[in-house]
RNA sequence: GGAGAGAUGGCCGAGUCGGUCGAAGGCGCACGCCUGGAAAGUGUGUAGGCGGCGUGAAACCGUCUCGUGGGUUCGAAUCCCACUCUCUCCGCCA
């Protein structure tokens, strides 16, 4: 949620930037600040009434205390207009709030300068390519190589639960184990706090990170308890900071978090949704920092740094995009999506988003701290990023380090993993 | 799930038959005095939101906030209702 303040003071500068994600705000700016106003005015007549029924009743009160009880019935007479008065402009109030709320929530982050102009993925900026496309003598797409090898059985999760939510086996379940330890240790060396988080959330966690009231239909929602399966740890790891102060003392704010996530991803079946690339049930990996404003884009360089640290240790090929306004999300202002090239598919595969959210997702979440000497407190940025996810990691390293022998599990992994070759 | 108790500032804790209560007292913390330095002692300060308020900040003023939401009343931390959470006991259980 953008702030009242940024709307209201750089107007000009808030339109033009979200028109980098081809959203047209004036509209919507300007009921926002025509109701600002309606809404200052009402509360300057409110506190006024207020103040003045606050001073009949403590004079009540000593008129009573001094036994004057006839001037204090009469002093009660005089409350009755006012209280009509500021019944009136309470309502005013609340209903111009409300109004408020809803509209404000509709306008998406401001991009960051950098965010290059674009329609749709197509038009993201690939910022950097690394690693070493394999050299395959066997070319098999994993999701033929994990029934040859009996790794990983889609049709036993169908079976349990449904589609999406695949059964891990034997070294299968071995090998995903082993990418999860190796990204929490990595994490942990680069000074990250390990979060095991509930996968359950509340409502206001919900909304605190912008998953609702909009994006309701993708989690899946537990209607006993009003409680929701986490899409991503970000969630539930970003909701501890949820209406906190920090002291200049607590940062750096650095957290890992290993977890399931659950999406429903209604709507987006189709092609090149085979496999491992699109599920209802997945791991990951998520690091999530908080930053002082001045800070931020050098904290989103760092978990920049780190994940790609983690590409070049698994031994994949990689790039890096910079997301452009029409693919970047609503609350991000600036985000760096991974892919990695899985080599049967002959497909870059998404295995990581890396965003600074700036205060947008700090404004919703009341997620402040206090400068050093400053009386003031101000909002803190949000960033996190996933380092990383599990299945399309999975993918990717079953079909670029598939051999006639078997599967060649990475270096880094082994001493996880306990074998060095996956055969049949 | 059943029965009972409770929720007050960073923490502990008081708050009388509703009346100048944003809230005593203590601890902690910050700054100062004292000291060669420290401890002890001592003084001062110590919530957040919104509005007045304008380019930022401070000060000041108003208002709201004693788990959350509503109600009664001229006036609610205090009375009433609903909800949430915590604790104790019983039951069940990895």
């Amino acid at each position: 949620m953008l702030t009242l303040r940024l709307i209201r003071e750089e107007k000009d500068r808030v339109i033009k930037q979200l028109r980098v994600k081809n959203f047209e705000a004036e509209e919507l700016i300007e009921k926002i600040i025509e109701l600002d106003n309606k809404r200052k005015d009402y509360q300057f007549n409110k506190d006024n009434l207020q103040s003045q029924l606050n001073d009949i009743s403590k004079e009540i009160g000593i008129l009573y205390a001094q036994k004057k009880k006839d001037e204090a019935e009469q002093a009660k007479g005089k409350t009755v207009g006012i209280k009509e008065e500021l019944q009136k402009f309470e309502d005013l109030l609340s209903s111009v709030e409300k109004e408020m709320d809803s509209i404000i929530v509709l306008l998406p982050n401001i991009p960051h300068e950098s965010v290059p102009a674009g329609k749709t993925a197509e038009d993201n900026e690939i910022v950097k390519e690394g690693g070493k496309m394999p050299d395959l003598t066997v070319k098999k797409p994993h999701w033929d190589l994990i029934k040859e090898y009996d790794i990983i059985d889609f049709e036993l999760g169908t079976k349990i639960t449904g589609a999406g939510f695949p059964v891990y086996k034997g070294k299968g379940a071995k090998l995903q184990r082993a990418l999860i330890n190796f990204f929490l240790d990595q994490a942990e060396k680069a000074g990250y706090t390990e979060i095991q988080p509930p996968l359950l959330v509340n409502e206001d966690s919900g909304f605190g990170t912008g998953q609702l009231p909009d994006k309701e239909g993708q989690m899946y929602h537990i209607t006993l308890d009003n409680f929701y399966l986490i899409p991503t740890a970000e969630v539930p790891v970003t909701n501890i900071y949820r209406n906190v102060i920090l002291e200049e003392k607590d940062f750096p704010i650095k957290n890992v978090a290993y977890s399931a996530c659950f999406r429903r991803e209604a709507g987006s079946w189709g092609a090149h949704v085979r496999g491992l690339n699109r599920l209802h049930q997945f791991d990951k990996v998520e690091i999530v920092q908080i930053a002082k404003p001045e800070n931020s884009y050098a904290v989103l360089e760092e978990m920049k740094n780190h994940i790609e640290s983690l590409l070049i240790k698994l031994n994949l090929p990689y790039r890096i995009l910079k997301l452009c306004g029409g693919d970047i999300s609503f609350t991000s202002a600036l985000t760096f999506d991974f892919e990695v090239f899985s080599a049967a598919q002959e497909r870059w595969l998404e295995v990581s988003s890396v965003s600074n959210f700036e205060d947008f997702q700090a404004n919703r979440l009341k997620l402040r701290y206090r400068p050093e000497n400053e009386k003031k407190t101000r909002l803190a940025h949000s960033l996190n990023g996933s380092a990383l996810a599990l299945p399309r990691i999975m993918a990717a390293l079953l079909e670029n380090n598939q051999t006639e022998k078997g599967i060649v599990v990475p270096e880094v992994l082994r001493h996880f993993t306990g074998f060095d070759i996956i055969t049949k």
